[in-house]
DNA sequence: ATGCGGCCTCCCCCAAGGTGAGAGTCAAGC
DNA sequence: GCTTGACTCTCACCTTGGGGGAGGCCGCAT
C-alpha cells in the first residue's frame, strides 16, 4: 500500500497531471490522501484501477459526469450504460456516415440519388387526430400514445397506404423548442362522425385534397431509436426534397415547405407490431399545391 | 437576387443565427453586404449552397478551419479530402468500438482476452540500428526510410520472426513528446561487423538476450495508417500486458515494462511489399528478465 | 545551503458555439 | 408620424476537458 505522487500517478494510468487535478476537483478520482499543509495529492495503487478505467471511458467520449456516475456504481449495471450509450454512438455513426458518402459523391459530381422522391394525390379525408407539443423525448412518445388509444377500440381496417397513420410536424422539433407534433389516423369519411365518437380523446378534422412529394425510407434506414440520429437522416431527405424541387419536378414557389421542414409529413404503415427492433415502413412527404394539377 | 436577412438565412440553411455570425466573423461564410450603419448582416441565396455544405460539414466535425478551406478549393479536391477525413474517423471508430467491447465484457466480469500474451526467449544477437526522434508524423516515416536503407543492398536472408525488423520505443511518443524511435533489423552475428561497413547511416550494436512477453495482433487488427487511432489500440495491448503480469505470469516487478509503455518493442513481419493497404505480421514486445528463466 | 525536479494554485487559452443584456432597426398597423 | 413587436446588433460571460505557463512551495540529494 505505497503511496504513489501525482506524476508517477499520471504515467502509470496513462492519464495527465492536469487531467488527474482535474478530476480531483470534480471529484471523479479523488486522490487517497491529500497532504493538508503542502496540498501534495497522493493516490493509492487500488486506485489505479478506477484511474485507467476513467481513461478509457474518456476515449469513448464519455462526459465526465457520466464517468463519476459510473464508478459510482455496480460494474456490471455500469457495462450496461456503457453498451447503451455506446449503440447510441454507433447509429449516430451511421447516420453520419451515410452523410458522408452522399457528401463526396455530391461533390464529384455524381449525384447520387440517396433518396428518391416521387409525388401522389391526396383527396380530401377525414382524420382522428392526437396534437400535441413534444416533451423532450421526441414525437415516438406521442406516438406511442396514440396507437395505445387506437388499439383500445376497434376501427374499420383501411387497406395500404391509404389507413395509414401519419405524424405532422408543425414546428421545430429540435431538442429546444417543443414545436407541436400531430399524429393522425384516416378514417372513412362515411362513418367519421361514429367513430369519433368513439375516441373523446382524438379531434375529428377534415383534410383538404392536395398533392404532396415524398420520399420512401427502407425499413433498414430507419433510426433505430429516439435517438439525435434522426436529425442526420432527416437532413438527407429534405436535401433530396429540395433538391427535387429545384430541378423542376414543380415551381419551388409552390412547394409549401417551410424554410425548415415546417409541416413535414411522416407516414408509418406497419405490417406487424411495431417495436423499435423492427420499424414499419415510413415516408417522409411534403404537401404542395392544393389541388391536384 | 434578393436579400436575406440573418434570421431567414438560418431558418433556410438548418444554421443557428450565432454559428452565422460566428462563421461571418472567422471568415467562413462572409454575408453578401453587410449594410454599413446598422451592421445588418443580409445574405444572397447564392450563398445557400456553402451555408448547406458548411452545415454538414459541421454534423461531420469538421473544424471550422478546415471548412473553410474545402470551401475555397476545388469541389473535386474538397470531395477527396472529406473521404479521407471520413476514413481516417470510421478507423478511429473502429479502435473505439474494440474499446468499448473490451470494456464491456471486462465489467460484465466475464474477461476476455482480447489479446493472448505469451513469452518467448531472445538470445544475443547483433543488430543494425537506426534511432531518431519522431517528428509529428509517427514512427512509420522513419520505419518507411529504414526500410528504404535496407532495401538498398543485399542483406543475407534470416527466415521468419528471427530476422524480422522491429522498432523500440524509447520514450513517450504521443503528439507532444517526440521520445526517440528506434527501428532495428537482426543480422548474423558472424560477419555483422562486415555488413555493418555496408551501411554507414546504422549503427550497429549488441542486444543482451532475454525473455519478452508478447502479444501478436491480427494483419486486420493493425492501425491502418499513421493516424491517431493506434493509441486506442495499443492501450488494449498494453492492459492486456498489464493483466497477465499480475496474474502471475510473470513476477510484476521484474517485467522492465515501464510506467507507460516505454521500450515495447513492435516487431513487423512482412510477407510482402509492406504499404498501407496490406500491413505486416506485427506483434507488441515488452522485454523483462535480463536472462531466460 | 543549494540546487533540481516535482508539485501547488491561479490565470488565461482553445473550439464552437449558447445565453442573456442592453441597445438599435425594420416593417406594419393605426 | 408614431407605436409596437419582431428582428438584429455588439459585448460579455458560460460550457467541456483540459493545455500552457507564471510564480511559489516541497522534498531529496549533495
Amino acid at each position: 500500500m505505497e503511496e504513489i505522487s501525482i506524476g508517477e500517478f499520471a504515467r502509470r494510468s496513462r492519464l495527465s497531471v492536469k487531467a488527474l487535478r482535474l478530476y480531483d476537483e470534480l471529484g471523479v478520482l479523488n486522490p487517497a490522501r491529500v497532504d493538508s499543509n503542502s496540498g501534495y495529492r497522493y493516490y493509492d495503487d487500488t486506485q489505479l484501477n478506477d484511474a485507467r478505467l476513467v481513461f478509457m471511458l474518456r476515449q469513448l467520449e464519455f462526459p465526465l459526469t457520466t464517468i463519476k456516475e459510473l464508478l459510482a456504481c455496480d460494474p456490471v449495471d455500469a457495462a450496461e450504460q456503457i453498451a447503451v450509450h455506446w449503440r447510441s454512438v454507433e447509429s449516430a455513426h451511421d447516420a453520419r456516415r451515410e452523410l458522408a458518402d452522399y457528401l463526396v459523391n455530391k461533390l464529384r459530381g455524381k449525384r447520387s440519388v440517396m433518396y428518391e422522391v416521387a409525388t401522389r394525390d391526396i383527396p380530401e379525408r377525414s382524420l382522428l387526430c392526437l396534437k400535441r407539443n413534444v416533451d423532450e423525448l421526441g414525437a415516438w412518445t406521442i406516438g406511442k400514445e396514440f396507437i395505445a388509444i387506437l388499439r383500445e377500440r376497434p376501427l374499420p381496417k383501411m387497406e395500404g397506404r391509404e389507413g395509414a397513420m401519419f405524424s405532422i410536424y408543425w414546428g421545430e422539433v429540435s431538442a429546444d423548442s417543443d414545436g407541436p407534433v400531430e399524429w393522425c389516423k384516416p378514417v372513412p369519411e362515411a362513418d367519421a362522425q361514429a367513430l369519433a365518437s368513439h375516441y373523446p380523446e382524438l379531434a375529428l378534422r377534415t383534410e383538404p385534397a392536395h398533392r404532396e412529394a415524398y420520399v420512401a425510407l427502407a425499413n433498414d434506414a430507419l433510426p433505430t431509436g429516439p435517438g439525435g440520429d434522426r436529425g442526420v437522416q432527416r437532413q438527407l431527405v429534405s436535401e433530396a426534397l429540395r433538391v427535387w424541387a429545384e430541378n423542376g419536378g414543380i415551381h419551388p414557389e409552390s412547394l409549401t415547405l417551410k424554410p425548415d421542414d415546417l409541416g413535414v409529413r411522416i407516414t408509418y404503415l406497419a405490417n406487424g407490431p411495431v417495436t423499435e427492433a423492427s420499424p414499419p415502413y415510413c415516408d417522409f412527404a411534403v404537401p404542395f399545391a392544393p389541388a391536384n394539377s
